[in-house]
DNA sequence: CATGAATGAGGTTTCATTCAT
DNA sequence: TATGAATGAAACCTCATTCAT
């Protein structure tokens, strides 16, 4: 839980989450396009219109603009589907989960394949920490499901593992879109996974679901 | 379709792919362990017991050994599943089809890991042949599902992307075990999947299933 | 003899040489533990609770600091052995001479060889400035032992560089003390040298003083 | 004792050699003209007609070339003292060891000052090594001493500080150049240190020679 | 007087690839 | 066929110094 550490020269806080942002900016570009290693320092701090002496002073490495970065992805990811468990009703909120998270996940489409890529160049304790970040999406989709079984409308026997799996499956709409978007829009995959996760929860809901929509 | 040329000096092609089965074996070990960029030719050369220069003879660049190594384990997952259609009984093929692709996965996981992080690091060409492996694999649960369909076994709207979770569901097993190892065994992993799958397909079989174990 | 000029935007003499003293202070255990080279302004500035513009402020260049803080060290080191002229008896003065000048290189030990590493760094002007410091240390040694030659208590050929040679014994114990501190105290080391220097001034005690003490 | 290992992507060892040799070549002058951290290793590399990348193939980093090269002059200045403690009769055996050694560190005399200066670039064990050299000669000059005290013909108490102290003085002629050179020729300076040497031994032969040359 | 953000040249080292042997 | 020496561009990162505030 404790927060990753990045060297500063700064401690003008403000100046230098400012400046952070000004060169994660940069990178995301250079990043999505080129990869991670086939981005040099130089390039990133041409496109954030800093120097790489300055770069250098509000960062300790390159390998921390790949964590800053994904970082800042992932919260932006999550932060679609925050307060969704408040809802009362445990189909509607999952439904709406799948819904919210899918098209967070299509909206950060190009960082979702990315972390998947380049979280190996992070050290252990940064993975870690993105990891959390993960779990507490996970986190959410669980307790909608718990409250689900607990009121008898899902019959889940793995709840943990369930909502990790909705989580993949949203980022399969990212990570195999090679194959998704020549035949699926987002709204129709959306409609598709959600039947298959309500069915799979074992909701009555799932079959209505499936009636009026006709794929493809 | 059509093959990826790889560049090579020799006309033998049997010592061909010897030298490169040698290439790739040398070059596994440490592109699992380090990365594909982290990995330089010269390791190669050491590892697999040949000299940078012979590399240079039966390859035409570090990129043609990322890709026939990709292919190579791609290929080879694929394999434990091939024949899986034949079986008469829908349901009871895909049972089998998870369970076999589970084990799969799990054998060659460090390898599906590195595919979903490196394959960005090869040509459009490269790539494009490699989702071709993957989609011969979706065919097979593919015609699974059919057949079932078919037998009005299996209610599944959409038969291909159905297909594609189920792959992807495996993939999952080797992309998240830092999740997943922490909380499953494999065979519960796999039990659980089996079951989400079955539901999900709308077959009565689930339902059984789902009684005897407990997970965890 | 001209004084080395160093750049400050100060008039104020006092603070300047207040600040300059804090500067130096701050860059000694920086210096002699990790070297000139491998010293960084910010470093040294953190270290004297100063910022980097402040101690521009002071000093011309980081070759300044190097400057100051050798000169202070020599001139430290010569103050041990200032006034043994005086003495009247050259056979008592020059053994005085040799153990007080032991004793501060001995306590300077680690600014005596850093003198000798790092020297090399300043300019032409500098390093001569330091050299006539050096030079009068060698002065008081050669009045000592001309004295002693007018009274025909020493025999010494050449009094300057006899003078010089004793500066560079004492300068040994420090440069030569991954193998001296093996092998001999400081209490040791002072004796034999004593007895050596004395000897080699073809003065009489030198063979008195040689029975009691047994070396090592 | 045991060896520095270098690095090398080389096997043969003929060839090793010979460009090693070529670099620390080129290295030399760059090393004695600007020091150890002003030279670049790009400077090198064209100094030895190599490129940068050459260079690494036959070392792993700069600082093997500086401790190649130091322990190269070592062993040279060395070697010209070899073999003296063959000579029977002890004061003719010192009086030539002072002679070979001041001449020799004259012909070396940049090589003899950079080590002293340098050396604190090199790790432990290189540095460690390195003493050792200087040890080997410490061991010839006190060889001719005890064997001297074993004649009676010298009164030394400790042979090993009086075979170091001899080093030095040595030493003393390279690296206090700015200022003996200026009062004295290398022969004075031998013939005077002789006079020291040996009459600090206790050795007849010191008056004797002390009569005839009258230094300056 | 005091600060520290900004600079950009230059440091060492690595590496895929070629080609003469 | 096989070798491995050679290349040189480019990688990441540091640092003394300046100057606007």
């Amino acid at each position: 839980m404790a927060q990753v550490k990045i060297r500063t020269y700064s401690k003008e806080k403000q100046l230098v989450n400012e400046r952070r942002q000004q060169i994660t900016k940069g990178a995301l570009h250079l990043f999505l396009k080129n990869g991670y290693h086939q981005t040099s320092v130089r390039q990133i701090a041409e496109a954030s219109g800093m120097s790489v002496g300055s770069i250098y002073h509000y960062i300790g490495s390159k390998e921390d603009i790949l964590y800053l970065l994904i970082e800042e992805g992932l919260e932006k990811t999550l932060s679609s589907i925050r307060g969704l468990q408040e809802i009362a009703d445990p189909v509607e909120a999952l439904s709406k989960a799948v819904d919210k998270w899918n098209r967070s996940i299509d909206e950060f489409q190009d960082m979702t394949v990315f972390a998947y890529q380049e979280m190996r160049n992070l050290n252990h304790e940064m993975r870690t920490r993105l990891q959390e970040i993960d779990m507490r999406a996970a986190a959410i989709f669980e307790r909608i499901l718990s409250e689900g079984v607990r009121q008898d409308k899902f019959h889940v026997e793995n709840v943990k593992l369930f909502a990790h799996t909705m989580l993949v499956l949203g980022h399969m709409w990212a990570f195999r879109r090679w194959f998704l978007r020549r035949h699926y829009t987002l709204e129709q995959y959306i409609q598709l996974q959600k039947q298959l996760i309500l069915s799979a929860a074992g909701t009555a809901k799932a079959q209505e679901d499936s009636t009026p929509s006709k794929g493809r």
